[in-house]
DNA sequence: TGTACCTTCGTGCACGAGCACAAATGTATA
DNA sequence: TATACATTTGTGCTCGTGCACGAAGGTACA
């Protein structure tokens, strides 16, 4: 006699207890839905003794909130602010915009009035100005994608006092208090790269390291991350190759070419290329123009023009960090705090997808999972 | 001057075209809304004339189908059979059953009577005695998850006889017709874990391979391809590894002490474990009891004690293949053929996620994203 | 006692799709 | 022409939350 198994589940039926409304904890507290109301959302005028008694039936009962009647039922009206580094199309930071453009569709009834303010994320000075610009902008929230520290910093303090709630994407900033962020650790990225590429490669050999140069001699604050991760790794589990740090710059192009001239003609052989930012098809194209071959390249971001680089074989492996799902849960958990002062959880770490020519085509963007 | 811009983004408001209703579609039409139903459902009983009229509205315009009434005004009745092997706490199976049962929640207010049979996966006889029991019940629509070839066929013409659509998940069946399916392309898989593995170790070592053995001498659909694709890999680049085919029994476990004691007595030197099944945590475990160091192993599969070994170091990469997310598709896809007769993509690959101990705490296992 | 004003609370409508049921129209037959 | 029946169409209620509005109750002061 062979196991098997009919195990028959009436779901939302018999077996599901009874899904409880607003109205039914209202009349449980003895008060009207009205009520119930005010004290969910926060919106005072309401006794003292009326208040105690819906809590208390709050606290006996599951109340599960129905994200479907609300959508349809909201009225609310917000002012919110993004402010990010420059979008190009296909590329990282239009990512995430397409996400806060999305979690916009889940409560389609709330009128947002959307403000976007970009800055040219290698120009400090650029980002001094928009700050600058945004800081006198009403506003019931902001969105951020900092790059600078000290400036985001002086942002946030201006926030503060107005009283305005924050929360960045992309990357958290130290000594300032957002309601959330989300972002990859960046620190742990950088180790993870390091720990790939050193597993492909033999001991002894170089690696060399692309990160972008920034006006105002200052790193962004993700590449200092990931480049003390990737260091860290090599320390800690002792490995012998040497790191050759090479700058990149996106503001002056033709630059590039020289130190990249530079690198090859050298006599150094270099088996790997890793690169911090998302520019990496950049290098891999100039490898495949000067036919140089056989070096392993890892980089950043599923961008259109890495993703194609990636599938032509130019990259190795490409390390994702979610920016639809960061952009989608950086507005949505913003919206949810103003509409239902609902609680946040502060530190939201994303995914660190690992992607390689084999599995590239079967990647979701997010994009395709809500829709 | 520095470039910086603002974008006044007024989101569902005066920059959106307005959103069109089902009773907008009737005027237009020149009916009233619940003919456009009738129509929009397939339920018939509606004049040609109607009809047509209907369908060049819905042409012109762009009618976008609003999740969120539906899912509070539905009252539908369903009866759904789900077949699967057994299910563990924590294992593979039990994350494609989670899926499913959120599906059920996204659309709550539809009356759905599940009935769940199992099989033991590794014996076909089990399998064909629980197919013969579900060919007898009553219902609207039943999710397959097929291990045996042969046997699923058999069980899908019966379903085709009475016009019942099914739904794959975990692997699609040939000599079939599924209304979709959702699985890894298990041959890419394969292929994938080749390249991670000997990329990983020096030439001309040996990979052993584990699979699992069934009863009737009959592999599981999903380890043929993947073995497949994996010898595939190493033909095409041309990879001097030897491979050592490794039986692994998991109704007889201890017959695996033995096939393991009796690899690793031999004289061979074994860099490099795949398993192709979720069972990689067993020989994870074997070679940490008997002190068996320096061995890189691939397995496949998510499962809690894969997780653990991962994390320890025992295994180097975890190949996930989405197990919540095929559920999850799988019922929304069949809830959403039977309510609304929308049109059904049938070839649905899910991703191919790579996890090393680095990036496995910031891996989302859908149950989160969707909550 | 009457008026003004504040706090607290309840009522009722809106949102848009699904669906049951009633109404209207068409067709066939005695 | 009257009746039965089939086909097609329209109407109105339902779901649960958000929120506006107005009612009820309390307090202060003339």
């Amino acid at each position: 006699m062979h196991e098997h198994k009919c195990i028959k589940i009436k779901s939302n039926f018999s077996s599901m207890r009874k899904k409880i409304r607003i109205i039914d904890i209202a009349k449980m507290a003895g008060v009207s839905k009205g009520t119930v109301d005010r004290v969910m959302h926060n919106r005072g005028n309401v006794s003292e003794a009326a208040r105690k008694s819906i809590e208390k039936v709050l606290e006996q009962v599951n109340y599960k909130h129905n994200i479907h009647v609300s959508s349809i039922s909201l009225k609310s009206r917000y002012k919110i602010v993004v402010a990010t580094p420059e979008v190009s199309p296909g590329a990282y930071w239009a990512s995430i915009h397409n996400g806060i453009q999305h979690a916009l569709e889940e409560y389609e009834n709330v009128r947002v009035e959307l403000q976007v303010f970009t800055y040219n994320q290698y120009d400090i000075y650029s980002c001094r100005e928009t700050y600058e610009q945004i800081a006198g902008v009403e506003m019931d929230a902001i969105i951020i994608g900092p790059t600078f520290k000290e400036e985001t910093v002086n942002l946030c303090k201006r926030m503060d006092e107005r009283e305005i709630p924050y929360i960045f994407v992309d990357s958290n900033i130290e000594d300032t208090s957002p309601l959330a962020f989300f972002s990859a650790d960046h620190y742990v990225c950088g180790y993870m790269i390091a720990k790939l590429i050193t597993s492909i490669i033999p001991d002894h050999t170089n690696i060399a390291i692309f990160q972008a140069v920034r006006t105002g001699d200052r790193s962004a604050n993700t590449t200092i991350l990931r480049k003390k991760g990737f260091t860290d790794y090599l320390e800690k589990n002792k490995c012998t190759n040497l790191i050759l740090s090479i700058p990149f710059s996106v503001m002056e192009p033709e630059d590039n070419e020289m130190y990249l001239t530079r690198l090859f003609h050298s006599q150094k052989d270099i088996p790997a290329i890793v690169v911090l930012n998302s520019r990496g098809n950049f290098i891999a194209n100039y490898l495949e123009t000067n036919l140089i071959e056989g070096v392993k390249m890892i980089c950043m971001d599923l961008t259109t023009a890495n993703i194609e680089a990636l599938k032509k074989g130019q990259i190795d492996y490409l390390i994702g960090q979610e920016p639809e799902y960061q952009g989608f849960y950086a507005m949505k958990t913003m919206l949810e705090y103003l509409i239902f002062k609902k609680p946040v959880q502060k530190q939201n770490y994303v995914q660190l997808d690992i992607l390689t020519r084999e599995n590239i085509d079967f990647y979701k963007s997010f994009n395709n999972i809500m829709y």
